[in-house]
DNA sequence: CTTGCTCCTCTAGTCACTAGAGAATGTAGG
DNA sequence: CCTACATTCTCTAGTGACTAGAGGAGCAAG
């Protein structure tokens, strides 16, 4: 016999809070659970891994299409893979680029703060950096 | 002389769809510019800037408040020294800890590419990998 | 002059939540 | 068993940062 997870119980095991996790529900992101006599949504260990998976996802940036893109081929996942390869590749991409522009404009800031703690800030170059960077 | 700019031009030069351009200026991030007979608005090169600036602040994930601030910290560099560097040093903590989940988030992403070597279908371990990382 | 592009303002919609009201149901202490 | 409080329910509305569309006016080219 398998235990029953309430949504308060599945929000702090996965780390998603219980409005959101009723927002998932809403558009689709996670199916209708069966529901107590009383009318409360009851969930199992799946549930958990699931949403767990979405919160992941999210946090590495991933939205609610292409996570619900990659729960579907996760359903069957024969011939999913490249698919699922390709949406990550994609996004690698993406976070590749954001270091690259954080990390000019990191020594930018420190840069000035040198110059502050000299007792002069000579030239603000913050604006340039990010003006036109790479 | 300086040649005026119209919201279009600004706006693919800057890479800022105008209705946004329009937005920016309603809350503030940007000056309301001059305008022509006709009411429409002029900008110049200072304008491209300043937009581009913020387009690669909001694409590095700063949110609005978070580049005024920083705008008016390096529109101001000669007074109070303490005072912006204590600005800059807040504003470091946040760039490297950006960096910091970003760079976690690239190994993550980079692991899952890694264990979804295409053609081997069996050994697919996204959604593993995403469900209970680290 | 007329066709079509750009611009104006305004309202409303989007995404991914987040917060709050008001009611019912569950649980723990006395 | 009663009471107090926590949790859950549905519903509506708000957030940030745009984005899209209506309806109208100006401007430039053929």
């Amino acid at each position: 016999m398998k235990k029953d997870i309430s949504i308060g119980a599945l929000s702090s095991r996965a780390g998603v809070k219980v409005p959101t996790i009723r927002y998932y529900e809403e558009i689709g992101l996670l199916p209708e659970p069966t529901r107590t006599e009383s009318n409360r949504r009851i969930y199992d260990e799946q549930s958990v891994d699931r949403l767990c998976f979405i919160r992941h996802a999210r946090e590495l940036g991933f939205e609610i299409e292409t996570i619900r893109e990659m729960l579907a081929l996760a359903d069957k996942p024969q011939r999913s893979c490249a698919r699922v390869d390709a949406l990550a590749r994609g996004h690698l991409k993406v976070i590749d680029s954001r270091i690259e522009r954080l990390t000019a404009l990191k020594h930018e800031v420190e840069g000035m703060i040198r110059s502050c703690s000299r007792g002069r800030i000579a030239e603000c170059r913050i604006i340039e950096v990010l003006t036109h960077p790479g």
